[in-house]
RNA sequence: GGGCCGGUAGUUCAGUGGUAGAAUAUCCGACUUGCACUCGGAAGGUCGGGGGUUCAAAUCCCCCCCGGUCCA
């Protein structure tokens, strides 16, 4: 039993303290366990023997929907916020499918993430209304085999989210239950011995609670999560002010009132019908209500793969295989299709951008997955088209999407140009293996997968005999286990010391300042009671300054209090302190700190909507910004983007800060705060220059824009898929960079003898002549050997009936021995061409070795590597040529006679 | 966040320390002469960049740049 099911009989040992609700007394449910799983239920029908989910139950409403009325996916949404409008809730929009205020995550999974933050390592809940509701798009990728195909998998849908807190204002499961069951057999019209509460529990990040989960006709539609501890199953406190965490299907809600074969029918209302009409699908209504009501059946995540679960199902519509396929698979890449537009659409909307690295990663995949479908189907619908389709339709509810449709589309067509790029490589790829050889071994399996992307179906379909490994996907995963280096940062105990005021906050020029020495550490670290010293944080550096006559190096925040590393003289705890902070650099530092934003403001209208913050860094000769872009920044958005920026510096904005609570400042401001990343405190110091940027932001910047003076952006580089760096500087470094490539621009203009206005026409051409040189040096050499080789022969020297010849150069190298050798040789086959180069540090020799030469046992490669040995080295080579060399100048006199010994001694005469 | 693969002639790629190659495209010539084909020849390279090891580096080591790709 894992750990869920022990905490289920748990509480399910005591469902009156647990689970009885009110409504359940009042209207007369009873409590039944069920005969098949064993699983505790409350129901209105006596007879009932099984719970109401499948596989205990199957779907009864497709064809036959147990509602009053039918409601397409928008007005169930509003059907549902009308309904908790009037009950007192405050309907909240939405918050981004791109989780940034989770560092755990990368995309919002369920609408109560929406409403929890990290403070010190604990999960806190902070509500801007209570109680709530929220139609709440979730992204999930755990499933994606399985999106089309069971008729209700999603890698985005709507999680109706009903929240409150038990503070006063909120209620609690009495109250929650009362409504649930009311906006059923209310608005919904459903009769109240359909609905069906199956007890349950929940388990979060650092929470957990006992939940109720209500079923209609087979349908689960939501789940009402009761918040009540705090820890883990294992060691937990109840809490203060529990939380009512009920989630509901958007996409369930709407299916059950339409009762349509699949969800998709229901929920992509239109755009499934401009897919059907665009994709000239033609498929048999009877037989896929049929099929559905068996596949709604199918436990998707315990079928170890759909294949199977396929001939399942024909076997009892009492079809072929083939035939099911044939009228199945068409459609159910339509739903996919439509499923992956959509959550693109949100979450491109949101600011995510399809990548190789982190959640950008999924965002690729389903991508990728779409386009596919649209290759094999080979439908002539464009993603951007699905895409548009589905914020018409979602406009309503969503508006922002309307605002993000041209970036929507500009995305997806650059990641539909990559995709086909990757596919022209790939084939490639496969076409070059498939050449070689004709089967992989697994290693070279894994690597094609692991590096190249290649699965191995792919190979298969290009006819490669190969055999897959059922453990071929683990093996891979296996490459990627790798041990974790944590950083490690010395340890301090500072837990009982009370927190350091931070004066940098209160007065930004305060630069001068006298503090009480509260602690200090292992004789260097100092804490003081209150400091202007800004510690390391928000990719900004320290400051550095004088603690009496101590030396301040570095300056970091430890928990709630700052320590100060110092160098020099001895200080004492208690003592009463003057400091003195280093204004240059600290007005550095915050110069580069605006510049910082400014850059930010200016990318973001230069190249659009998704580009955030990625993060940041600001020392004081250099400030660099990581931003979240698709492509490569040209030469021309860096100059708009410096110009822009430069453009916000002559404006002269006021630099203003304010601290809010944090879900005022994300009411205010929206996620757009959060570009630096998490901010871990309940309030929040939101930094605003007008109409450029709005963040939350702990550093310290200069007052007006003006303050920066000028920003130069040095270089941009990408450092990973789908983040661009850009390396910039700001005030008085900015003008010393340009200082520096003044003097460099000098430099050369002195070097070539030209005016600067003209290096570029001069080096150029300096690079042209020398190319040409080198040419007619090639063609000169060529023309040498013509002439050299007569005379070298002439040369010669006779040696047991062989020719030897010596050729001593100096500076020239191979590029002259190597053809007069060859042509030597060529011409007179008794010829030993020895070729001596003397070079700076090192002599090098060529020897050549004719064909006669070699047949009475004169091998090049062999006299090469003798003769080197006597200069210090080695040497190497075939027998015609050989070649080598050594570094011991000093013999080079003496060269020449052990050649011709050598060579003497290895001719065999016959 | 953690990895892996690749970068050589205009193009597609061989090349595991010893003279930088093939195919194709290009140009010239021959055969034909309407195109095509065939044959012969030529030209085309700072082997992504920099540093190191070595007598010698496309090849080995380090750093960087560019492109691709997998996993969580």
């Amino acid at each position: 039993m894992n750990e869920k099911d022990v905490l289920r009989a748990k509480f399910s040992k005591d469902p009156k303290r647990y689970y009885e609700v009110n409504l359940f007394t009042r209207e007369g449910f009873i409590r039944k366990q069920c005969s098949n799983c064993g699983r505790f239920f409350w129901t209105l029908n006596q007879d009932r023997e099984l719970c109401p989910e499948p596989p205990c139950q199957q779907y009864d409403f497709l064809g036959n929907p147990p509602t009053n009325r039918r409601f397409d996916y928008v007005d169930t949404w509003r059907e549902i916020e009308n309904f908790f409008v009037k009950n007192g809730h405050t309907s909240i929009k939405r918050y981004p499918v791109v989780c940034r205020w989770r560092p755990d995550l990368f995309f919002t999974v369920a609408s109560i993430i929406s409403f929890q933050r990290i403070e010190g390592g604990e999960v806190v809940f902070d509500m801007p209304a209570n109680p709530l509701i929220i139609p709440q798009t979730c992204l999930r990728f755990n499933d994606i085999q399985n999106v089309g195909i069971s008729g209700k998998h999603y890698s985005s849908f709507g999680m109706i989210g009903q929240h409150s807190i038990l503070d006063g204002a909120g209620y609690w499961k009495d109250r929650c239950i009362d409504l649930d069951f009311e906006l059923l057999t209310g608005p919904f019209g459903i009769r109240p011995e359909e609905v069906i509460f199956t007890e349950d529990v929940w388990v979060g990040f650092g929470a957990f609670g006992y939940s109720l989960e209500y079923n209609v006709r087979g349908l689960e539609l939501g789940n009402a999560v009761f918040t009540e501890f705090k820890g883990t199953p294992s060691n937990y406190n109840i809490m203060q002010e529990k939380v009512i965490d009920m989630g509901a299907g958007l996409e369930r809600f709407a299916w059950i009132t339409q009762g349509t074969p699949t969800s998709y029918d229901s929920v992509f209302g239109p755009v499934m019908k401009q897919l059907i009409a665009r994709s000239n699908l033609e498929y048999d209504q009877e037989f896929y209500l049929k099929y559905a009501r068996i596949a709604g059946m199918f436990n998707i995540d315990e079928i170890p793969n759909i294949d199977t679960a396929k001939t399942h199902a024909a076997k009892k519509l009492k079809v072929s295989k083939e035939y099911l396929k044939n009228q199945t698979s068409g459609l159910e890449a339509l739903y996919a299709l439509a499923d992956h537009a959509r959550t693109l659409v949100f979450a491109i909307a949101d600011g995510g951008l399809p990548s190789n690295v982190g959640g950008g990663y999924n965002l690729r995949v389903i991508l990728r997955r779409a386009l596919s479908f649209l290759d094999k189907f080979k439908w002539d619908i464009s993603l951007e088209e699905v895409a548009n389709w589905h914020i018409d339709y979602l406009k309503e509810i969503y508006p922002e999407l309307e605002e993000h449709r041209d970036d929507v589309s500009t995305i997806l067509h650059v990641e539909k140009q990559r995709y086909q790029n990757t596919l022209e490589r790939t084939s490639k790829i496969v076409r070059n293996i498939t050449k070689n050889k004709k089967s992989q071994s697994i290693d070279e399996l894994i690597q094609l997968y692991d590096s190249e992307g290649i699965t191995p179906d792919m190979l298969k379909k290009q006819g490669l005999q190969i055999e897959v490994p059922s453990d071929f996907y683990t093996k891979v995963t296996e490459r990627h286990m790798m041990e974790k280096k944590d950083k490690e940062r010395p340890k301090f105990d500072t837990d009982k010391l009370p927190p350091t005021r931070l004066l940098f906050y209160e007065n930004q020029h305060l630069f001068e300042f006298t503090g009480t020495i509260v602690k200090i550490i292992n004789g260097e670290y100092i804490i003081l009671d209150q400091t202007a010293f800004y510690p390391r944080s928000g990719g900004q550096e320290p400051d550095h300054g004088f603690i009496g006559g101590s030396e301040v190096m570095d300056v970091e925040k430890y928990g709630n209090v700052v320590l100060h590393k110092v160098k020099g003289k001895q200080l004492a705890e208690g003592q009463q302190i003057r400091c003195t902070i280093n204004v240059e650099r600290r007005e550095t530092l915050a110069r580069h700190h605006t510049a910082t934003h400014l850059v930010n403001g200016a990318a973001q209208k230069v190249l659009g909507s998704w580009v955030w913050q990625h993060s940041a860094y600001k020392d004081i000769d250099k400030a660099r910004l990581d931003i979240t872009h698709f492509a490569h920044l040209t030469d021309n958005e860096i100059s708009k983007i410096e110009s822009l920026a430069n453009n916000a510096i002559r404006l002269n904005l006021p630099v203003k800060t304010e601290i809010l609570t944090r879900s005022k400042a994300e009411q205010k401001y929206g996620f757009r705060l959060y570009q630096g990343g998490v901010v871990p405190t309940r309030d929040l110091r939101v930094l605003n220059i007008s109409g450029w940027d709005v963040e939350a932001c702990g550093g310290t910047h200069t007052s007006m824009t003006g303050d920066v003076g000028f920003i130069k952006i040095l270089k941009s580089e990408r450092i990973q898929d789908g983040i661009e760096r850009i390396e910039f500087v700001g005030g008085e470094p900015a003008l010393k960079h340009i200082q520096m490539r003044e003097n460099i621009l000098k430099e050369i203009s002195e070097t070539v003898e030209s005016p600067q206005n003209k290096v570029v026409t001069v080096v150029t051409d300096l690079k042209r002549t020398n190319d040409i040189l080198r040419k007619k040096q090639k063609q000169l050499i060529k023309e040498l050997v013509y002439y050299e080789v007569p005379v070298m022969l002439k040369k010669a020297i006779e040696i047991k009936g062989l020719k030897v010849c010596v050729s001593k150069k100096e500076g020239l190298g191979e590029e002259y021995h190597v053809p007069v050798g060859d042509q030597a040789i060529s011409t007179q086959p008794h010829l030993i061409y020895c070729g001596i180069s003397l070079l700076e540090k090192s002599v090098r020799i060529f020897i050549f070795s004719g064909d006669e030469a070699q047949k009475n046992g004169v091998r090049a490669n062999v006299i090469a590597r003798n003769i080197a040995i006597t200069l210090g080295g080695s040497g190497g080579g075939d027998s015609r040529f050989g070649q080598g060399g050594g570094n011991r100048i000093t013999r080079i006199n003496k060269l020449e006679d052990s050649l011709k010994n050598i060579i003497s001694l290895h001719i065999k005469r016959e």
